[in-house]
RNA sequence: GUGACUGUAGCUCAAUCGGUUAGAGCAUCGGCUUGUGGUGCCGAGGGUUGGGGGUUCGAUUCCCCUCAGUCACCCCA
């Protein structure tokens, strides 16, 4: 082959790209029907911007290039600094709370794996200008909302909930020193790819003893539920001054959300931006990547030059979510628009009439479609009519001159003489 | 960027130890039964075996490079 798609890239052929509308659909329907609007930014910026959240590492993640001009620039690789710049630039006018949503294609210079390619497609859900947990619990609500949406269970998909401040207190509570808390959260967000006595060691060298390394341990793998916060605050030794915890809980169950979600300690999400609440959807066998990640970042709107704005969002890739319904046979099949009639001709002189039927259809807003084969087999067209799965066949035969065609309903198999002139109507009302 | 494994028709796979013209099913396209449905019969197209180089009388098969895929690392959109 002498040209193909670059590395980690996809091509969407019909059936794809159907599917992908599908998606795409189902995030946009979820988003406005919670309040959200939508936004989109443009697919490249200035490197600094991506430098200002991330860092210098974040560059050779990143694709970039110099313009004519000597600037340099990069494709997005996510959509949350155009979303901080956006907002810091009009943070003035913009009534609060700000609910926006994007669906951006990104992409990074990484080598391809499971779950993980060169361009996707994500959703980004962002609240922004609202302290209070309820936000964080409305947020992780539009996820649910979604999952639902698609057929998922909170049997087979659940949202792990942490919260980065109050890890922190656990950990410093449990002697780990202030310049070691990077390093320990780096630990918790490692601790499942590594061997134990290397989870020990590592555990001990930020200066911790052997039953606090156990108690370390089973913190970042035990699972509480939501909805009973006392449980958790009894377990880990939690006082009462992570009062936005409770909060949270409280509105996890006031939205009806405590059966999707549990307390994981263990999860660290990598950004370094996020203040507060961190959360991932996962799959509960495990075997595929997050399904969407977000949290709190109050702090990332001034990062930017903007005023002082709480912020809580999640962003969700179309990559990850397609395996996890693949693996649940939950992939609906044929979601491409199926044409509501398909025109047969059976003489020349219908052949004639033909174009001027579907033109008709059309203009009464119905998707028609007919045969480009030259063959009058009733039969071989009845198959082509419902491979395109049509769900009427409009034939015309020699009564066609006299305004009179038959009119077969594909999945009944019924069958009945209409006037031509009546078909449309007919066609678009039996839904 | 590092490492491991893999690459034969659109898809799923054959081809003995390195041996003649690389095969099959499905899919696609065409024809047949002269007006009622996906699974009937007949036929056709489709491949520089991912690409390039090497070893050999001879390479789908062995070696090297490269491209791509898969998985892991790094990192986590």
């Amino acid at each position: 082959m002498k040209f193909q798609s670059p590395k980690g890239t996809r091509d969407f052929y019909p059936q794809d790209m159907a599917w992908r509308q599908f998606l795409t659909d189902a995030w946009r329907s979820v988003s406005v029907r919670h309040g959200f609007e939508q936004v989109d930014g443009p697919i490249y910026e200035t490197l600094d911007l991506y430098k200002a959240k991330s860092g210098e590492g974040i560059v050779s993640e990143l694709f970039h290039f110099e313009d004519r001009g000597g600037r340099e620039m990069a494709i997005r690789a996510e959509f949350t600094p155009t979303l901080a710049r956006m907002v810091a630039a009009k943070a003035n006018t913009l009534s609060r709370p700000i609910k926006w949503f994007a669906i951006p294609n990104l992409v990074r210079a990484e080598r391809p794996q499971r779950g993980r390619l060169r361009e996707h497609w994500q959703w980004n859900v962002d609240l922004l200008g609202v302290d209070s947990p309820q936000a964080d619990a409305e947020v992780i609500g539009v996820a649910v909302d979604f999952l639902r949406q698609v057929g998922l269970t909170p049997q087979q998909v659940h949202v792990k909930i942490s919260h980065r401040r109050v890890v922190r207190a656990i950990l410093a509570k449990l002697g780990v020193p202030d310049e070691k808390m990077t390093e320990a959260f780096e630990l918790l967000d490692r601790r499942d790819k590594i061997p134990p006595e290397q989870f020990t060691q590592s555990a001990m060298s930020l200066g911790l003893d052997e039953p606090r390394v156990e108690r370390f341990s089973q913190m970042c793998r035990r699972k509480y539920h939501t909805g009973d916060i006392d449980h958790l605050r009894r377990s880990i030794g939690l006082d009462d001054s992570f009062n936005d915890l409770g909060e949270l809980d409280a509105q996890l169950s006031a939205f009806g959300l405590t059966d999707w979600c549990e307390y994981d300690l263990g999860i660290v999400r990598g950004l370094a931006y996020y203040t507060g609440t961190v959360f991932e959807l996962h799959e509960v066998s495990g075997v595929e990547r997050a399904i969407a990640g977000g949290g709190r970042y109050d702090q990332l709107i001034e990062t930017f030059g903007g005023p002082a704005m709480s912020a809580v969002g999640f962003g969700m890739g179309d990559v990850v979510v397609t395996n996890v319904l693949r693996d649940k046979g939950l992939l609906p099949e044929d979601v491409a628009p199926a044409p509501d009639a398909f025109v047969i001709a059976l003489t020349d002189a219908a052949q004639a009439q033909l174009p001027g039927v579907v033109a008709a259809l059309r203009r009464a807003g119905r998707h028609a479609r007919f045969s480009y084969k030259a063959g009058r087999n009733l039969g071989k067209l009845l198959k082509e009519a419902s491979q395109c799965r049509a769900r009427f066949a409009v034939i015309l035969d020699d009564k066609a001159a006299e305004g009179v065609c038959e009119l077969k309903n594909l999945a009944s198999g019924e069958q009945n003489q209409v006037t031509i002139e009546g078909v449309g109507d007919r066609v678009g009302n039996s839904e």
